[in-house]
DNA sequence: AGGACATTGACGACGCGTGATTGTCT
DNA sequence: GAGACAATCACGCGTCGTCAATGTCC
C-alpha cells in the first residue's frame, strides 16, 4: 500500500516547518492531494520535497529548482533534465566562486581597518574626528 | 569655499543610483539640507556617503552602519567608536567564515552530483525516472 | 515652453517566520 | 467541550530597482 502522509509527517522528518512546506506548494513545486481541506502528500510528493530540500542545501532558488524538477514530467525528458541541471549547476559554481572571492575581499580589508586602527591607538591622541572606516 | 552637491553630482562621483542615496537618507543615515526641496549635500555629507559605501562593501548592513558611523556625534566618543567598529568587525569576520565554509560545502555536494550525473550517462539506459539531485 | 533633472510615493523581489483567526476531528 | 492539528490570510524583513505622477529650474 502506497502510504500517503500528513503535512506535519513531513515536516517533522525532513525538519522543516509546514509553513515553508506550504509555501513550496503556493510557488507551484508541490501540488498534493486534499482531503476535504487537507493536505495529502504522496509517495511522490515526499520524493519531490526531498529534491526542494537538496536543491536549496546547493543554494537554487525556488524558481530554479521549479524548474529543475519540474511537475508534470515525462520519464523520457531524463537526459534534457540532466542536462539543464548540470548547466544550472555551472553557473552556480560560478556564483559561488564569485561569492567566495568577495568575501575574501571583505576579509582582507576588514584585517587592514583594523590594522589602521591599531595604529591610531597607539599613536596617542587621535589627529580630530576623522572617522572610523577612513 | 566648502563645495556643495547635487544628488546626482554624488551618484555619478561614486557609481551609486540616486535612489540608493535617497534610500540612505530615508534610513537615517544621511540628513541633507534643502534648498526648497532640492537636496544639497555638504563636504560632511559627502564623507559620510563614502563611510556607508565602505561599510556596505565589508558587508555591513545599513542598520550596522548607521550604528557605527552615528550622524551627530561629538569627537569625543572616537574611541569608543573604534571600540564599537573593532567588535562589529570581529562579528563579521566570524559570519563569513562561516558563509565561506558553506559556500564550499555546497561546491562540495555540487561535484558529487555531478558526477554521479556523469556515472549515469556513461552506463547507458536510464534506470527508471529516478529523478536529478538522486 | 521644452527638456533635463528633481521629488515623493508605492509595489516587487526572496523565503519563509510569526502571528491571528477560524475550522475540523477526536 | 477541550485539545491537537489544519487551513487561510497577511504583515514583516533588507536593499534597493523600477515605474508613475508631479514639480522645478534654466
Amino acid at each position: 500500500m502506497t502510504k500517503e502522509f500528513t503535512i506535519s509527517d513531513l515536516s517533522k522528518e525532513f525538519g522543516v516547518t509546514t509553513r515553508a512546506i506550504r509555501h513550496y506548494e503556493d510557488m507551484g513545486l508541490l501540488k498534493p492531494k486534499r482531503k476535504g481541506t487537507q493536505r495529502i502528500y504522496t509517495h511522490g510528493d515526499r520524493v519531490r520535497l526531498q529534491l526542494i530540500l537538496r536543491g536549496k542545501r546547493i543554494g537554487f532558488s525556488l524558481a530554479e529548482i521549479k524548474e529543475i524538477i519540474g511537475l508534470y514530467r515525462s520519464p523520457e525528458d531524463e537526459s534534457a533534465q540532466r542536462k539543464l541541471l548540470l548547466s544550472k549547476i555551472a553557473e552556480r559554481r560560478r556564483q559561488l566562486l564569485e561569492q567566495k572571492a568577495c568575501i575574501e575581499q571583505m576579509l582582507d580589508e576588514m584585517a587592514s581597518i583594523e590594522a589602521r586602527l591599531q595604529v591610531h591607538e597607539v599613536e596617542g591622541v587621535p589627529k580630530s574626528n576623522r572617522s572610523r572606516f577612513s
